[in-house]
DNA sequence: GAAACGTGGCT
DNA sequence: TAGCCAAGTTT
């Protein structure tokens, strides 16, 4: 198959191109591995850099984390934003010390039944800390399959049988290359075959790519409906989660009055944050991170 | 399948 | 500068 041509390129372009990233070590720790997964959903990597050594300092296995209270999780998860990762997160490590005898579970039905483990995420803990053959499809792979086979710009919303499909049949047979072909046409899409301008020039596969050779055509499709932030209740639950997370102690309703002028808007976000477990209403007014 | 869900850097 | 974008998951 003529795509099997890409494999050793794009190998041999990781091997001296790929990042050091703390997470990818010669023999990978699991839990670090699915600590970085969930800190990555939608969160640059410079961004989860420090919030990793941190975490992993502090909570080096599943055990310790699940010692400690939810709002510590909340707390140390900072500005990574989407804090119910962090409850997620926290509840991940609670099922793997209590059906997982303290480990990441190894396969991928067991990965799924962890909160916040996706498809994406048990497919990528898989490759990465257990050196599987497993079909690894995020934002950069997606695209970048797109281009190079397809001649897309850009992959469409959702996940496709087509894609999926094509994503397998490009995984190389062999365990240990599949695993290794999986992070490097992520860190491909990550580096170089990046959304707005890619650097084809600096491309290991540039010759085989579908899109380049058509002169890199402009996406054609329905253009994807712009993410509204400002003035949501998004960004109200931002604000208040940033107040409480950052107070030592439990904070004063009036202290969380002030972050949004309108009083129901305020109040529906206050509201959704105590049902997500993300702020703790107490019995003296105030509000905390939750104690247990 | 659409909508909800944070945050900050870059162009 | 306003909008785009970043290793998705859940409901």
């Amino acid at each position: 198959m003529a795509s099997s041509s890409l494999h050793p390129p794009l190998l041999e372009w990781y091997a001296v191109s790929a990042r050091s990233l703390p997470w990818r070590q010669a023999n990978p720790d699991p839990w670090g591995v699915l600590v970085s997964e969930i800190m990555l959903q939608q969160t640059p990597v410079n961004r989860v850099l420090p919030a990793w050594e941190t975490w992993m300092t502090r909570w080096p296995s599943p055990h310790d984390l699940a010692a400690e209270p939810t709002g510590e999780a909340v707390r140390m998860w900072g500005r990574l934003g989407y804090p119910r990762r962090a409850l997620r997160l926290h509840a991940a490590a609670v099922a793997c010390v209590e059906k997982f005898g303290g480990r990441v579970p190894t396969t991928y039905e067991d990965l799924r039944s962890l909160p916040g483990v996706g498809d994406y995420t048990a497919a990528a803990v898989l490759a990465f800390a257990y050196g599987r053959r497993s079909v690894v499809l995020d934002t950069n792979v997606r695209r970048a399959l797109a281009r190079l086979l397809d001649g897309k710009a850009l992959a469409g919303p959702s996940v496709t049988k087509a894609e999926r499909r094509r994503a397998e049949e490009v995984l190389p047979d062999d365990e240990a290359t599949a695993a290794l072909w999986s992070v490097a046409l992520m860190e491909l899409g990550a580096l170089v075959c990046t959304a707005t301008s890619p650097s084809c020039t600096a491309c290991p596969v540039a010759t085989m790519c579908t899109w380049l050779a058509s002169g890199r055509p402009a996406h054609d499709g329905p253009i994807r409906a712009a993410q509204p932030f400002a003035g949501t209740d998004r960004q109200v639950r931002g604000l208040i989660m940033a107040v409480v997370r950052d107070a030592e102690n439990p904070v004063a309703k009036a202290s969380l009055d002030a972050v949004w002028p309108d009083p129901m808007q305020r109040e529906r976000a206050l509201d959704s944050l105590v049902v997500d477990g993300l702020v703790d209403p107490l019995p003296d007014g105030t509000y905390g991170l939750p104690t247990s």
